[in-house]
Parts: C-alpha cells; structure tokens; sequence
DNA sequence: CGACTTCTCCAAGGTTGCCTTATGCTCGCA
DNA sequence: TGCGAGCATAAGGCAACCTTGGAGAAGTCG
C-alpha cells in the first residue's frame, strides 16, 4: 500500500534530486528519508531510484509515480484546504430548522451576525414544529432545530426532560406568556390577571405541547379550560380573541412581530414561561460553523 | 497531514455506515477503525462523522473530504498498477546501446525474444562505440550497454578490470578473433597462422580499443605491428585486405553479417578472445525488463 | 596530492503509532 | 427483560518511524 507520506517523500527527492536535499526540505533527517525511500520501493516491488553515485535519478516506474503524485497530492492537499475553510469559518453550511415565532424573531439577527462575522458560511431556515424538527435533527436534515420547552409543572411527565436527553441543549431565553383578552373584556384594563380570574371563559389554545401545558397550568390552579379552539398561528389566536371568542395566553416573544389588533394583553399570575432553546447533536455542536451560529443565537437572545 | 489509509477508512466508513463493517470489509477489527477516524478528525480538527447512535453520518467536511477521496484513492489506485505492471513485465521500457558488431548479431534474436514472452514491453536500441556507451548508461540515457573487453594480455593497464567496477557485468560470450588476409596471400590457404607470421605485414586496426590490444598481443608476442590503416567497420577492413594493402584480425562475430570478399579468414595462433557483455547499472539490474532483457542476451548468446 | 566537504548507507536506540484483545455501555429488538 | 449489535475505551504487544553516530565513497579545493 503506497501512503501519501512516501509520494511527499518521493517528490522531495525527485524535485531536489538527493536524498540531503529532500530531507532539508520535509524538515528531517536524511536517514529518515532513505528509509521512507527504501520501504516505497519494497512495497511497490521495483526500484524506482537509480543511485549513481553522483546523482538519483528516477526508473520509468519513479518517474511514473511522481507523475502520479502530483495530482494525488495536489488532490489531497485541497481536501485539507476545504476542510481547513470549513474548520475556519471561511465557508461551511449550517441549517436551521425554527419553530414559526423563533424564526421571526431570534433567527434574522443571529443571520445576520453570522452573515457579517463568516461571510463564507451558508445558513438556511426552514420552519418546522417541535416534534418534526427534533425528528429532522436527529435524521440529518439540519444541524441546528430551536425549539422550547415548558418547566415541568408537577413532575407530571418524567420523560419531559428526558426528551433531548442525548441532544446539545443551548438555553436561549425565557418567553414569559401573557394573557389576551378581547378589547371589552372585564380584565382588559387590568394590571395583571390571575388564572383562576379565566377559569370560566372558553380558551383558544395553540400548538399541541402549548396547549398540554396550559391544560397542566390551570389543573394545578384548581380548574380544567375549555378549550374551544386551537391554532398555532398567532394572528389567529388575535383575531379569535378579538372577536371575542375566547382568552388564550401567549408568548411575549410573538408580540414582537405580530400585532394584537381588537385585543388587550395583560401580564397573567402566577408568571408562567417557556425556555427557548437551541438544539444540536454532540458531534455537531462541535462543527466551527454550528458553534459559531449557535453563539450567535445566545448572543442575539441575550439582548 | 492526512494519510491514504485515513482515506481508506474513511471511504469504508461512509460506504458501509458503520464502523463494525467497515472493520469488516478492511479486514482489520472495529477499534482499528474508530481510532483511525478519530486520528483523522483530529488531524484535520473537525469532526467529520456524527455518532446518532443509530447509523454513523458525515458532516459537511466529512462528506467534502469523501468527495475528494474517491479521486485521491483513484489516482493511487491508478499508480500502483502502471508500476505493477511494470513489474510484472506488462510494461517497461528498455533503452539499449550496443556497439555496431553487436547490434547485428545478438541483439536482434534477443528483441525478439523479448517481444514474444513480454509484449507489453517496449525495447530501443542505439548504436554506440564503448566508450561513449558506458558514459550513456551512466548518464541515464540508457538501462543496458553492450560492450565488449579483452582479457590483460600482460598486467599492463591495472584499471582495466577496474573499468566497469561500479558496474553490473554480464558477460554474454566471448568471440574469437581470426586472421583476415588478402586471398593471393602465402598464407591464405593455411589451416592457422600463428599472430608471428605476420610480423613484417602492414596491418589494418579497428577501433582504438581493439587497436591497443592488437598492439599488446603482437608486442606480448615479439613484435611491434606496423599500422597503416584504422577502422572500425568491418567491411571496409575486408576491402582494405582484399586490395592488399595488409592483414587484419578481427571478431568472429563480425563475418556473422559481413561477407568477406576478396579476403580469406583464417585462425590466428595463439588463440585471441574478446568479451562481449551486457552492462547496467546496478539499481537498474534490478529492474524486471531489465533483468527480463538481460537473460534475453544471455539465452540469446548462449546458442 | 591530501584534507575537507558532501552524500549515502548501516546499525542501534528510543519513541511513537497502530492493531489487537478485553471490557463496558447504549440502543433496538424479540 | 434478556439478547445481539455497535461503539468507545483501556491495556498490551508489535511494528514502524525517526534520530543519533559512524563508516565509506566521491567530488572539490587549497
């Protein structure tokens, strides 16, 4: 088996025509270079140098297998150099999988740190719910999936925590939720509305896990919501509450983007939140490019 | 630096998707395979594979470099068969140099030969005078010299055996001289001359080399040959004896292909040879064409 | 013509790297 | 829940590699 060590070898001492030479050149000693030299041409079972005494010179099969080596280093040293682009930000793609009301918050300025700090690097979003995006990280399809997760309310559910168990989990932030009301509603003008003050109205509910969670909040505040609709689409769960549907709570992350026409939002107690955070597998946290975005997202989340 | 066996590896790795077969196809065991792709990872400092538990994918820089990798294994794969087939006789050039006497004789049957066990093989031939021949072989311009030599008549010239002492002698036979004289010569009709005979002629020499022998013999014999004229192609020598103008000897070998008209050949007394071998280089001896066209000359003079 | 330089090979020694065996762990499956 | 498959790790043995030191040969220069 020839090893791409003994090509570099042989092109030293080809290219320089002694074996001094060539050792100077690869930063070694003579003897090494000898040796290298004899084990190449046992496993290739010919000679390939001619010592004449005055010179080395190439056999047709030397000069065929330096032919050869050029091309075999000049491949290999620019797979080094791609994976050294890679290794060194210079070029790399990360894709990103968001739940809805990340991507249009956290995602676009972490893009565009990351964008502006490695412009080599590619970055993709595709937007895609929790139960989906951990499923496409764990399947190879993204290196990074944000998504969230609600404290465990009463110990509930023991694989909660367990459910990203084997991932990378970078917390992000904490979403505190907010109560929305329609503009007439009784508490529209409130400071702050306990829970208990909506256990009787009819509840627009969001995305499955969201609503689980609110489910387990009001039971552990002493009553069960009805639940009347459900949508994880923001502008909705506004315009059902506007129309006086119903109350919801809500991420104070999505009023950020999206605007609460024909409805009031008001602070609720107890506080409740949800962690956002980022996911990736321990291989993949390593990878320069993931890191990188991933410290662009903390870095984007913590102001 | 990134070794072909990394590649290797790598290749199986990604190939099979495990590291267990992998191992497998190496024909090496799965630990052998895990630190390899770890010394890889680590050579080139990012990771290249993703451990999901379930199936072993490639990252970005691993998949890059298995990109590269078939054309790097390609390339060596390609290498290492054009230098097996030049060990195996598949291929192979053979540049060879041979003074004019020999070229006509030897060297065709041994081409021959040659071409019908090894027809991959490519043989050329260059006529060359020994001096300049062996200067040739040193150089590189060519893997085989035929030269000839006569044995010391006297002791005389101590670097005469030291002559091709850095060089691979084979000898192939050796070649009598005979007496060539005009035909109405007194001794034209004799069985043998002895070399005394001709003592009182004017002589006809060959070539310098054949020339200084002459002298050593005809001196080693009593005698100091008077010399007209010099040259080494045969036929002139027969034209020259057969105007009368002398006598001459000359190689055995040489009415193989030259007919000697207008002169007769007659053996000389006491019986004078020159041998006629193959040269090489010693590194180049090694070498299967060479070797291959080594015995070739061998067998050929051998009938 | 002799000393010096340069180059090569050879031998010995120490270090490194590689492969193997053995073991433990996780995960998927029956 | 036991079982098989796959990967990681540790330890040991072995080969490969590089270095140092020295000898020999050849060219070069004073």
């Amino acid at each position: 088996m020839i090893e791409a060590r003994h090509l570099r070898v042989l092109r030293a001492v080809a290219l320089t025509g002694s074996f001094s030479a060539a050792a100077r050149e690869l930063g070694c000693t003579q003897p090494a270079v000898s040796q290298q030299m004899k084990a190449l041409e046992q496993s290739t079972g010919t000679p390939l140098l001619v010592r004449t005494g005055r010179e080395m010179r190439l056999t047709q099969a030397g000069t065929a297998l330096v032919r050869h080596a050029s091309g075999i280093l000049a491949g290999l040293t620019a797979a080094e150099e791609e994976i050294a682009a890679i290794a060194g930000l210079r070029a790399g793609r990360v894709r990103l999988v968001s739940f809805p009301s990340g991507s249009s918050t956290l995602v676009p300025g972490a893009l565009a740190q990351m964008r502006a700090a490695h412009p080599g690097t590619e970055i993709s979003l595709v937007e895609a719910e929790p139960p989906r995006s951990v499923e496409m990280l764990r399947d190879g399809e993204c290196e990074i999936t944000l998504a969230f997760r609600y404290p465990d309310v009463r110990g509930s559910d023991p694989a909660a925590g367990a459910e990203w168990e084997d991932l990378v989990v970078r917390p992000l932030l904490t979403d505190r939720l907010i109560g929305v009301v329609p503009e007439g509603h009784r508490l529209a003008g409130a400071e702050r509305i306990g829970i208990t003050d909506l256990a009787e109205e009819p509840w627009i509910a969001g995305c499955p896990r969201c609503r689980r969670h609110l489910v387990e909040v009001c039971e552990s505040a002493g009553f069960t919501p009805r639940i009347d609709f459900a949508t994880d689409d923001y502008p909705a769960v506004f315009g059902l509450v506007g129309a006086g549907l119903g109350v919801a709570v809500m991420p104070e992350l999505a009023l950020e983007s999206v605007r609460p026409k024909g409805a009031r939002v008001v602070p609720v107690e107890p506080a409740v939140h949800r962690e956002i955070v980022a996911l990736t597998l321990p291989d993949l946290a390593r990878v320069p490019a993931v890191d990188a975005m991933l410290d662009k997202l903390a870095g984007t989340a913590g102001r």
